[in-house]
DNA sequence: GAGCACTGC
């Protein structure tokens, strides 16, 4: 990994526009690799972006004839853009056709075959092949790559698998880590608590331990590829690290012969730059839209003061919220004479790569989402990175060549305040979702399950309390049926599930099934530059008095007769919507519907959805998000049923109205206020109605 | 009258 301690010979002379396979580092470790494949139930491969490990080890696997007899080996990734990609390269290497012999599955688009002997995924989408196929038994290998990521799939897949090994001997498990966590992974998939003769003695008992026991798992590390990286520190803690990172930005670029004047506690070791400028881009974690927005344009404000005749700046945003072209933008080359600046949220920091980053400004802070298992709502917060994370933003900037990174706090601040890795993803989540398709997988004893790192006692005890609300449980907390089960099955979260299963109660399945969608995707609304008024004015086109899951019904019908005709881009537009986030509602709302078509639900939208205040919509939701329920106080803001001061999001038709009762979508915490968004009236009776249990529990 | 890390089924 790139680090200041890390030894600075240089491999310069060594970049090729065309790195054959086979001298990529993994191509030396080839039969290492295969032999632990063979010999050991798990192999944890360490090797850096760049090995190869993804690209070829599936490969190797397949050569070796762990594909015979129609099994196919399993790669999983935790992105959706990682699996794609890394298929279509890995069947341009075999020269066969994508979905062939080499395929990807991720949701919504299924580019595989009965053909298919390598098959790249996204994590929860093998999560969820096991609900149908308990034992995984189509696969002779799985691979969970990237898995120092620790994204709650991949969590709950490793436990699966570890639970899988002990039923099916020939399985093979390998598991791609970073260093730090490789010694992890061996452990757990190490401590079995029974016999680890798993060749020879299948029909073992588990939990007889004694005598003959064998390593499960190996370690095997590749080396990677990736060149030093100089990390420079603060002295002094910046006051305002926006400020400070555009003070950076400048010093870079007009002093990067001898930058070392704002870092004096690194001796300069300057990268002599050729005559092509360099591009370098900040990973931040901090900064939401209108800070990178206010970035971009005061770099571009101060850049007016270089001399017209000297290298110039361009300056580029990047975020998720971002319209992809613009997304795309920071993939272009440079005009001469320009370097781009690239600001942007962590999307860069695993998301996306953008190649010739030289130099890094890490602010050394992070957005993260997080269950509070005291008030039951999810909501973000900011926290200073780990230390793992902040070496993974350095080392974007070594990937091309030696690099440097400017870390905005000081080296006391990396050893004393950060920690080593960042908190899974699973310690800090709502684990309704996780539980329920636990129970799904037939694994009843949720609270015994062997998580890698188990989460919180709170955090189990909150989502048994939300499933048994909501009727997914009983009172012996198994899962009910159909009930449960179906709940289990659907590709939503467990609150919004229950609504649509209900739906078929309140006559309001088109509804429910449209609003579901909607509130699945983000960024519905949009502005266009400079151009706030009249995307207020055409939003309130479509505003509902009674809330913001009306309102967004109202996009929805307008818009999805117009799906698929040639002026659907251009009407929304027009309408100042947001037309890739709607494509993908539609497709939502159709893979939804089959769910129930599939359960036998009829599906019908007349009586009470049709009312004009959308009552059976509303009784719908509520007895779904009830969990989610606030009352109006005086002031204004809502207190939550768990005594939460809440706002209605400026982007809410409930902000600045007046309102009783409401239920919400989800919870947005920024500096200074917690935010509700997706706000609808409901009555307090309806709560009372349709959770009971609920609202005795907290009186 | 104030402003939304990032994934994934």
């Amino acid at each position: 990994m790139a680090s200041a301690d890390r030894a600075t010979e240089s491999e310069e002379s060594l970049v090729s526009l065309y790195r054959p396979s086979t001298i990529l580092p993994i191509a030396r470790h080839r039969d290492a690799l295969l032999y632990l494949v063979e010999n050991y139930p798990v192999t944890i491969v360490v090797g850096q972006t760049g090995s190869g490990k993804t690209t070829q080890l599936p490969q190797y696997l397949h050569q070796a004839r762990w594909t015979e007899e129609g099994k196919i080996i399993a790669c999983t990734q935790p992105r959706r853009v990682a699996a794609t990609t890394v298929a279509t390269r890995v069947a341009e290497e075999m020269g066969v056709r994508l979905g062939e012999e080499v395929g990807y599955s991720i949701r919504f688009e299924d580019m595989t075959s009965p053909r298919t002997r390598i098959k790249y995924m996204t994590d929860g989408m093998l999560l969820r092949e096991a609900l149908v196929d308990p034992l995984l038994s189509r696969y002779s290998v799985v691979m969970i790559d990237e898995a120092h990521e620790r994204s709650l799939s991949t969590d709950v897949l490793l436990g699966i698998l570890k639970k899988i090994r002990r039923r099916r001997k020939d399985l093979r498990i390998v598991v791609s880590s970073a260093t730090l966590q490789a010694e992890e992974f061996a452990r757990f998939f190490g401590d079995e608590g029974e016999s680890g003769e798993e060749e020879r003695g299948g029909n073992r008992d588990e939990g007889d331990g004694d005598g003959g026991r064998k390593e499960l798992a190996k370690i095997i590390s590749l080396e990677g590829r990736c060149y030093p990286v100089d990390v420079l520190y603060l002295e002094e803690p910046a006051e305002n690290y926006l400020e400070k990172a555009m003070q950076t930005v400048f010093d870079i670029h007009l002093k990067a012969r001898s930058m070392n004047m704002h870092f004096p506690d690194k001796p300069s070791n300057v990268q002599a730059l050729t005559s092509t400028l360099n591009k370098y881009r900040r990973v931040k974690g901090t900064f939401w839209r209108e800070e990178i927005e206010t970035a971009i344009s005061t770099i571009m404000e101060r850049a007016g003061d270089l001399h017209p005749r000297a290298p110039q700046i361009l300056p580029l945003p990047l975020y998720a919220g971002l319209p992809s072209d613009e997304q795309l933008a920071v993939f272009d080359p440079a005009p001469e004479n320009h370097r781009k600046v690239i600001v942007s949220t962590n999307i860069a920091e695993a998301s996306v790569t953008i190649e010739n980053i030289v130099f890094v400004i890490d602010c050394g802070f992070v957005k993260l989402r997080a269950f509070d298992p005291r008030t039951g709502i999810e909501a973000l917060s900011v926290v200073p990175v780990s230390r793992a994370s902040a070496t993974q933003r350095a080392g974007r900037a070594g990937r091309t060549r030696t690099g440097k990174c400017f870390r905005l706090y000081t080296q006391r601040a990396f050893n004393d305040v950060m920690t080593e890795m960042g908190v899974p993803e699973i310690q800090r989540s709502n684990l309704a979702p996780v539980l329920l398709q636990l129970k799904a997988l037939g694994i009843d004893n949720v609270v015994r399950f062997d998580f890698i790192t188990p989460p919180p006692s709170e955090l189990m005890a909150r989502a048994l309390e939300l499933l048994f609300s909501l009727g997914a449980l009983d009172d012996y907390a198994r899962l009910t049926k159909p009930l449960g089960l179906r709940m289990a099955e659907m590709p939503v979260d467990p609150m919004t599930a229950k609504i649509l299963l209900n739906s078929v109660n309140f006559q309001c399945t088109d509804q429910i099934l449209s609003i579901a969608a909607m509130t699945s995707v983000q960024n519905v609304f949009i502005t266009h530059e400079g151009s706030k008024k009249p995307a207020e004015s055409a939003k309130r086109k479509f505003a509902v008095e009674e809330g913001d899951h009306l309102t967004l019904l109202n996009v929805y019908q307008a818009f999805a007769p117009k799906f698929n005709k040639p002026n659907a881009a251009k009407w929304c537009k027009d309408h100042y919507l947001n037309f890739r986030a709607l494509s993908r509602a539609v497709s939502v709302c159709q893979q939804l519907r089959r769910y129930l078509d599939k359960f036998n639900l009829r599906v019908s939208s007349e009586g009470g959805g049709g009312t004009p205040t959308g009552e059976g919509i509303r009784r719908c939701l509520a007895t779904g998000y009830f969990a989610h329920a606030a009352r109006m106080q005086p002031d204004g803001s809502f207190r939550s049923v768990n005594g939460m001061q809440l706002w209605a999001h400026p982007s809410s038709v409930m902000f600045n109205r007046k309102a009783d009762w409401v239920v919400f979508h989800e919870v947005v915490e920024t500096g200074k206020k917690t935010f509700i968004r997706d706000v609808t009236v409901i009555e307090k009776d309806w709560l009372l109605e349709y959770a009971p249990g609920f609202y005795q529990l907290r009186k």
